[in-house]
DNA sequence: TTTTGATACCTAAATTTGTTAGGTATCAAT
DNA sequence: ATTGATACCTAACAAATTTAGGTATCAAAA
């Protein structure tokens, strides 16, 4: 259901900022709180998650507990001392991208 | 000297938006434009550039003429009736995607 | 005069990133 | 007993960008 070009290069952006706010989240739950977040226009793939949250931990930015709940397993992220640091430069590093796409999607030959 | 993050899949309907804003563009204007238009923060390389122009011929969305202007080559190139169709689709995809992406970057455990 | 910087085009190989297309398993509800 | 949600995952492929070059003209500076 979800039609939106999901913007490539901000996965891992967005993972560090969720995890930034909300301290410890699993992946299933990413995806939910993206979807939630953008009233369902925005989607995360799984099978591009995991391996973006697999990669992040092997750079040293995030690391992970597992607990298992209801039966089910969950594998919790929480940012690293590292990650705490680069998610904060990442995420200022993406609004200031989103900042200049928007100047120039937003420009005509009238104000321009 | 450029330092920004360029943000992935985006190139295309940057060069979209140009040519709808302007016309009739060549290459390297190009990426003089959107070096003005974002205060050096986003560089668009040529070697990003030049093969995504190149696709978007291809693809029936460009066409080019060309012309020597003080002795160089210009391949100038504008918008098919298809792709001014496209374009404007793309740049509201985009937006919106922009918008989505800037909710969860703004986003925090205080407003929800 | 020759080297540098700007203009103006280009390609090939490698990497990164995401998509497609699956897979396994538990639990609640129909 | 099957469906839908939860919860993890991988492999093969495709698309897009980066890295690292290349060619050539012209103007200005050394």
């Amino acid at each position: 259901m979800e039609q939106n070009t999901f913007i490539k290069g901000s996965l891992t952006t967005i993972v560090l900022k969720l995890l930034n706010d909300n301290g410890r989240m699993y992946g299933y739950e990413m995806t939910k709180a993206v979807r939630v977040l953008t009233a369902d226009k925005m989607d995360i793939a799984e099978a591009a998650l995991y391996p973006a949250l697999h990669k992040l931990v092997k750079d040293g930015l995030l690391e992970t507990t597992s607990e298992v709940v209801d039966g089910r397993m969950r594998k919790y992220y929480s940012l690293t001392r590292k990650g705490n640091k680069e998610s904060k430069s990442k995420i200022e590093a993406l609004k200031e991208s989103l900042q200049s796409l928007h100047i120039i999607l937003n420009s005509n030959l009238s104000n321009g």
